[in-house]
DNA sequence: AGGCCGCCTTGACCTCGGTCAAGTGCCTGC
DNA sequence: GCAGGCACTTGACCGAGGTCAAGGCGGCCT
């Protein structure tokens, strides 16, 4: 929460090295310039927070590098962390369009650049361009899509299960698989973070790690994670009902 | 599953009584005669399926009237109640929009009118009025957040907390409340679908209801529940942790 | 160095909700 | 009328995961 050491840089869109995975790419040169006027960039560290749940939405935030985290909390105090965002992810662009408030909080988990595209901006461009209107509605079908199986794991799947899906999504991005179906894997998340990413606590998340290893699934050291073979993974994901 | 007792009707989009409520009401008269033209009406029984979780899908539809029960299953087979939708909602328009197949079923839980809109339609349409994109978008947003607060839901409350949540929220549109704060409730739902909607099994439905009874919370007489007092429906969300 | 703090692990215990099996009431079709 | 089916309820049992409390391990501070 060190609000205060949050550095403002200044960056530009057009050689922004994430331009090409943003939604922004249908966008001409002329609205670009737009973007690249109307932003505010900034860096973050591990632990910063760029927005808090409740806080007013002022625009668009989009991520130029590093990893952030979009955690939830309910009434009760309990936070789970709703998914990862990465370099060309586009963060807020929900609550912006619904007029709402942000409902969930985002928080760097590694050094981030993060641009703050403002409101009146992002509300130009979508008259302009609707192209781009359709880009966010496509990443929003995404996201629900990711939501839902989500809701329909956390009540079917038992937390095994979970946690392996959890790895396998992360090897998408983070590991390496070899040409013998073994796999390595350099978690970006820490224990904490993983249990909160499929609604568990840590103690849980400890327990099942060493299930794992007792099981000869995957053996962990620190943040590196090696699986023998990954169709062991797969099998656990069937596993919820022993047929 | 009887497919085959599907009527079509001849229904008419300027007449339709929720016109009102469709993304579709942002439409010029024009255009609502291109939507006119291009629709496929049809009636429905309870448990008649209008599309299954991995159908192509071909276009968007439109509730006309009735109840429909959207459904997700899990490769276990496991099914959860995603979400109600009502007359004016829209549905499949994400798989539409992302040139996805279906990743989630409707049913119908009551008698309904549903117009099928062709692809091409919808393609038109939204080159034609970027507004219905952003319609769409604000749909979707809402729906995520929704979808969201499932998640958290799931994997947070209790099941007394979450049955609490399911009334309040179907008090809104099935509730009467009286002045003195008690609410009599007719439910659209069996109790194995409001156990699929809160993820649980109907063994530990009937549990719930009972202990609600037990505790004076709520009275179920069938499909007629009544709340002397809604405020002790509120503190159950609260009960999750016992501050 | 020593001490502190946060992350992680472990064990003992308990509870919530799933599972299995049986029983009831209602509705439909013969 | 009776039989079968389906939604719902109930009880007995059990196990996955939460809770609580206690350490271990490493990093960072003075």
């Amino acid at each position: 929460m060190n609000d205060g050491d949050k550095t403002e840089t200044s960056r530009n869109c057009f050689t922004c090295q994430s331009r090409g995975r943003t939604e922004w790419c249908v966008l001409t040169d002329d609205e670009l310039a737009l973007v690249d006027q109307g932003k505010i960039s900034r860096q973050y560290l591990p632990g910063d927070v760029i927005f808090h749940e409740g806080d007013e939405c002022h625009g668009v935030h989009c991520i130029e590098s590093g990893l952030i985290g979009i955690r939830k909390m309910d009434a009760a105090g309990n936070e789970i962390l709703l998914r990862l965002n990465h370099p060309g992810d586009t963060m807020g662009y929900r609550s912006f369009l619904a007029g709402n408030d942000h409902n969930n909080s985002a928080e760097a988990l590694e050094p981030s650049v993060i641009c703050l595209v403002g409101g009146g901006t992002v509300r130009s461009l979508l008259e302009k361009n609707p192209t781009l209107g359709l880009r966010f509605l496509k990443h929003a079908a995404k996201d629900l899509d990711d939501a839902e199986e989500k809701v329909l794991q956390s009540t079917t799947s038992p937390v095994r299960a979970r946690f392996a899906h959890l790895l396998l999504v992360l090897k998408d991005r983070y590991g390496v698989t070899d040409e013998d179906g073994a796999l390595d894997l350099e978690l970006p998340l820490s224990r904490q973070d993983m249990a909160a990413m499929i609604g568990i606590r840590p103690e849980s998340m400890s327990r099942t790690i060493r299930s794992f290893e007792e099981d000869d699934i995957a053996h962990f050291s620190g943040r590196r994670v090696h699986v023998a073979r990954i169709e062991d993974l797969i099998l656990e994901l069937e596993h919820s009902t022993e047929l």
